[in-house]
RNA sequence: CGGGGCGUGGCGCAGCCUGGUAGCGCACCUGCUUUGGGAGCAGGGGGUCCCGGGUUCAAAUCCCGGCGCCCCGACCA
């Protein structure tokens, strides 16, 4: 690895927290590896081998008829996702590369504040959620196993954690603590919905804390509070923290990462300085319904503010649950003083999937998706146009290999096909940058550059120069994008 | 869980009312031509018509019963 290439890594995804080497994306989809440690394979510098006419990228030009969501549409055209079922969804290659760069992120901001991944099973004895009173939700998967025991699928984790801490944590030297794991969960979901949005499966990556005391858990829900301002501002997603109903979890206090979109589900109510969950503000005294009562939608003003309200999708949540598993699994440590006190939690939890989706939705345009690049599957979608053989493709193969071997994430359309298909595809895949290498190019000396979000042509790079200088070029251009 | 809709090749659809053994567009394969915004010609492959039962000489089509999927609402740790 020369220290050329190793600065050309940094068209990565660049995290706030520059004092960290990491370097994680999707560029490394496999699951559980550090997010500090090196993602690239370990003899070379270069980019998996990512050729359209040998890459699973099943793109269709109709969406499927009972589509109603822009995201559902637009990820299944873009060969990112397929059904299996109501509320199950299969993740293409593409498309899991996006949902592991969201994961990547998450990954690096918990770390980031001292959490520690681990990862606790799906399956589980029901007798655990019998203890936490859980066992009759409606949503909680139940079986049976061969021998007749009682069984759940996990819909969260707060059992399954609570149930090992108390077994580990003995004293109050061994808190406080910040443990997650990214796991599938459980949902028997009444009416799963708008593909990826609302399923019966998923992964969701949930924290929880463990503290001696309610001032603990205060510090560890604001240390969540920082890593999740910094992971939602690093996914290019327009959101809003608000105040949230505590809901069927419990405890002491919520607030909700919300990313306003046209599917959304639920609905915030903003005015300048405020942001909150619609049932929450409809409970503020200072908020009031102006008009007759029979507009519609209604009208609301808080003091002399008019509050909007927003169809949103929850991307995450986090809550203060205090002893509300503690006490019924019995998650004791003993105290300076020796006497055994229940301990405090947190929870926390992200949903990628609905990062991904919520994503699609913000800046879709007709021709596609338009990814922010933190999320986008690929940096470069590479188009080569004319024939296989011809001085076009030859210099178009070289641009492939300068990009791939500079560790630029490159999507290479080799296929043959028409340029209008593959510009097409382009634009709905939505890759950031896309450059296209045809006779034109060998004429002007130019790769031609695309800005997918707002389809703006950009600046020709010079074809054929000194392979540093594309890589250079292409790094800037990557560092100006949205 | 209430209401509505839909199940025919990978996707989008027609055929069903009036029963006769399945068709169109896209996609796919082969060949030739074409190549800067979803090409043309020719040839070709692929369907338990959601499932089960019934009626009938004959069922994608009619009848009965299931199942699945989508949308609206309720619900949503």
């Amino acid at each position: 690895m020369t220290a050329v290439l190793s600065k050309q890594r940094s068209i990565e995804i660049e995290g706030p927290d520059r004092s960290r080497e990491t370097r994680a994306s999707g560029a490394s989809p496999r699951f559980g590896q550090p997010a500090s440690g090196r993602l690239r394979h370990p003899l070379g510098s270069a980019s998996p081998m990512t050729r359209l006419s040998n890459y699973l990228l099943p793109t269709e030009k109709q969406a499927p008829a009972d589509a109603e969501a822009i995201s559902h549409k637009l990820m299944v055209r873009a060969g990112l996702i397929r059904q299996m079922g109501a509320g199950m969804w299969t993740w293409l290659p593409a498309g899991w590369r996006v949902h592991q760069r969201v994961v990547a992120i998450i990954r690096q901001e918990l770390d980031g504040i001292g959490a520690q991944e681990m990862l606790m099973p799906v399956l589980q004895p029901a007798e655990l959620w019998r203890k936490t009173g859980r066992l009759d939700i409606d949503e909680l998967f139940k079986l049976q196993d061969r021998k007749g025991s009682e069984m759940v699928l996990a819909m969260t984790h707060e059992e399954a954690v609570t149930f090992h801490v108390a077994q580990t944590v003995r004293s109050y030297r061994d808190l406080p603590l910040i443990l997650y794991h990214f796991q599938v969960k459980e949902r028997d979901e009444p009416r799963p919905r708008a593909g990826v949005l609302r399923t019966r499966e998923f992964v969701m990556k949930d924290s929880y804390s463990f503290d001696r005391d309610r001032a603990g858990l205060e510090e560890n829900y604001a240390l969540h509070i920082g890593a999740y301002d910094r992971i939602m501002a690093r996914t290019g997603l327009r959101f809003y923290r608000v105040e949230s109903d505590v809901g069927m979890m419990g405890g002491l206090g919520a607030d909700e990462y919300m990313a306003p979109c046209p599917a959304g589900e639920d609905q915030v109510a903003l005015a300048p300085g405020y942001a909150a969950n619609v049932e929450v503000a409809l409970r503020h005294p200072d908020i009031r319904e102006v008009g007759d009562g029979d507009a519609h939608p209604p009208r609301y003003m808080l003091g002399d503010q008019v509050l909007t309200i927003e169809p949103a999708i929850e991307i995450g949540n986090i809550f203060k649950l205090g002893t509300r598993y503690s006490e019924p699994l019995g998650a004791n440590f003993l105290d300076e003083a020796g006497n055994e006190q229940p301990i405090w939690m947190g929870s926390y939890g992200i949903g990628p999937a609905r990062i991904v989706a919520a994503a699609v939705e913000q800046f879709a345009d007709e021709y596609g998706i338009s990814w922010p690049r933190a999320l986008a599957p690929f940096a470069v979608h590479l188009i080569a146009l004319g024939k296989p053989d011809t001085p076009e493709r030859e210099a178009c193969d070289g641009v492939y290999e300068t990009l791939r071997a500079g560790g630029v994430e490159v999507l290479y359309d080799d296929r043959e096909g028409q340029p209008g298909e593959k510009f097409a595809d382009a634009e709905l895949l939505g890759c950031p940058l896309r450059l296209t290498v045809g006779r034109k190019s060998l004429e002007s000396g130019e790769i031609e550059v695309q800005l997918r979000r707002g389809r703006q042509q950009a600046a020709g790079l010079a074809l054929g120069g000194d392979p540093e200088a594309l890589l250079r070029a292409v790094d800037e251009l990557w560092r100006s994008l949205p």
